[in-house]
DNA sequence: GCGAGAACGGGCAACGTTTTCCAAAATGTT
DNA sequence: AACATTTTGGAAAACGTTGCCCGTTCTCGC
């Protein structure tokens, strides 16, 4: 199927300005509903944008100063928890000029920096990090460089916005559940965290801190458990062998994440197990398969939407005034409670 | 916590230039190894560059040519399959100078535009649109301004390249797997699609199509049965209410999709019944959570990777060299057979 | 009428690159 | 030694906006 696309000069603000039989400096006013435009020139000028399909180059306002571009950082594309942020995101950005772009499965530090350096050569406006594994310096450099709101992790910056669920709390949230449901020996399943200037801020640690001090506070201290893995369905299967393996083997397992609550099914499936007859099994996220019939996980929900809506009210607060003081925003989760936990 | 960030102007080529004592031709040229540039001026500039961790303005590049820039237009960041494309296009541009970002959740035609304005208007170098809903003639119109590859459409143009499934043969495979399995009552849901140009390109009016033609090719024509809803949980679990209303109720339900496959699943456990032991349920797409353990869905694996990988060469040499003829490229899916389909 | 001030419209210089050119120097060819 | 060629490096003009600044022309209060 041959043929060559017809190339097509762009329609620029000169263009328009001839065409409308103004200055390019009258239809830049109009644009950007700037003072100085009477509403005969608005008119004119809008008319000729219209007639010619005028649109601004983003990369020319860029050099400039905006480029009315925000950009999202996500680790990874396949867990729905971040579609939610992203929904907020959107909804709250919806009607402003604003256009969101993502960049997605940065899953590691140097992936991350190729990522948020790519935004930052790319002039946009600000930026939002959801989950980031950079270092504390790298994040606050990038902070000092362009409005950034950092989603997910603990810990206060003098620099940057942080919105983030309470993530102890919502640990505590399973723990009390399952305690009630007369369960003693709950166990955890964590990500591993080596690195130590992270563990006190990722989400992993401070649900893993939240487990700990919540199965004390319900007077289950010699009970707690921990499996470090990760939080992959691989790492949940794991971990959960490990616990079956136990002399004592645990009542209920709390998995850090929902993918690694479906590893722990299936290792319990493979043992020849099942939830919650044999083992409770609780996860964390409330992703959308999680509410899926087979499944019916019972986990923590992070209202994701309000995350999301808080990052870009907060990220276009900093864009118009980026002096002001930060601010932390922490949110609490519900539980979710459906059919993988039952009274012991 | 108070303390505005302090403002820190960009290092721009004539920094770099001044510092290794050079114009700034003479910077461009080694940042691009353009022709013109002694080793000795090369490693000079080099070391300015590191020096000063200089990094290019990609909006100062744009309105000269070229962003380094792929956008990736994305109807849905919660369907699983779409990470894989995504995955693919990610592989086969690692090494390159290209950055890929995605903008999501455009589910619609008004949506779509404002997406693929917003892309061009950023001076993107090629974009690659999954699944859009956009007319043909808008979709040319982008294709003649922009390199583009349409992925998930079928129906060639000559003016963009496309890769698709071949949707008419997957849905052929699990008739056939139904089939073979002692099937003959066999239904389906799907998509409705009211738009008569679209009707023949877009996946889910090709899934049906297949699923018309296999049914005869078995023998079954007698047997199609079609409840036409949307491609999501709720219309899954509307279609499956439709069908088991039948006076003749089908023994095995293919859904178009994994997700209204779910909602099947859901109709079927509110209706006391269950999937593989009373009816057989088939999915589409393959996504994550198909192959998790308590779901085990019996579905049609699209090779997302090799589509991503493929759309993102094409859309390369696209760019590399605009005039070529535009290729079609229609990939195989495969059958995972699991368990919620069982011998009558 | 008259001056002050507001309203309106436009000229022009950035912004940071790339891309022609073009000159000078080095090298090769008779 | 004179000339042709290649190599090397730079000057300068775009690219499409915006924002500062300046000159008009209104408007209005006296």
């Amino acid at each position: 199927m041959p043929r060559p696309p017809a190339p097509t000069r762009r329609v620029t603000i000169i263009d328009v300005a001839k065409h409308a039989g103004v200055s390019t400096t009258a239809v830049s006013k109009v644009l950007r509903n700037a003072y100085g435009a009477s509403p005969q020139m608005q008119a004119k000028v809008r008319a000729a944008i219209d007639e010619l399909g005028y649109r601004p180059s983003a990369s020319a306002r860029g050099l400039r100063g905006q480029t009315f571009t925000i950009g999202v950082m996500l680790p990874d594309l396949r867990n729905p928890f971040f579609a939610d942020i992203l929904d907020g995101i959107s909804a709250q950005l919806d009607g402003t000029d604003y256009q969101v772009l993502i960049a997605a499965s940065c899953n590691s530090e140097p992936g991350e920096a190729r990522v948020t350096d790519a935004m930052i050569d790319r002039n946009m406006d600000g930026l939002i990090l959801i989950a980031p594994l950079t270092s504390r310096q790298r994040l606050e450099r990038i902070a000092r460089t362009v409005p950034t709101v950092v989603v997910g992790r603990h810990g206060r910056s003098a620099v940057h916005d942080t919105v983030a669920d309470d993530d102890f709390i919502g640990a505590g949230l399973i723990v009390a559940h399952l305690a009630e449901l007369g369960h003693r020996r709950i166990a955890h399943i964590e990500h591993h965290e080596t690195n130590p200037i992270r563990l006190a801020e990722m989400p992993n640690a401070v649900r893993a801190d939240g487990y700990r001090h919540a199965m004390h506070a319900h007077g289950l201290g010699e009970h707690i458990d921990i499996a470090s893995t990760t939080y992959t369905q691989q790492g949940g299967y794991l971990g959960a062998q490990q616990l079956l393996a136990r002399p004592q083997r645990p009542t209920a397992i709390f998995a850090g994440a929902d993918i690694v609550a479906m590893g722990v099914l299936d290792a319990l499936a493979d043992a020849g197990l099942s939830a919650p007859a044999d083992i409770s099994v609780a996860g964390y996220d409330n992703t959308t398969f999680a509410a899926f019939g087979p499944i019916s996980l019972t986990t923590v929900d992070q209202a994701g939407h309000q995350i999301g809506t808080n990052a870009a009210r907060l990220l276009l607060d900093r864009i118009t005034d980026g002096s002001r003081p930060t601010t932390q925003v922490k949110l609490s989760p519900t539980l979710a409670a459906r059919r993988t936990t039952a009274p012991l």
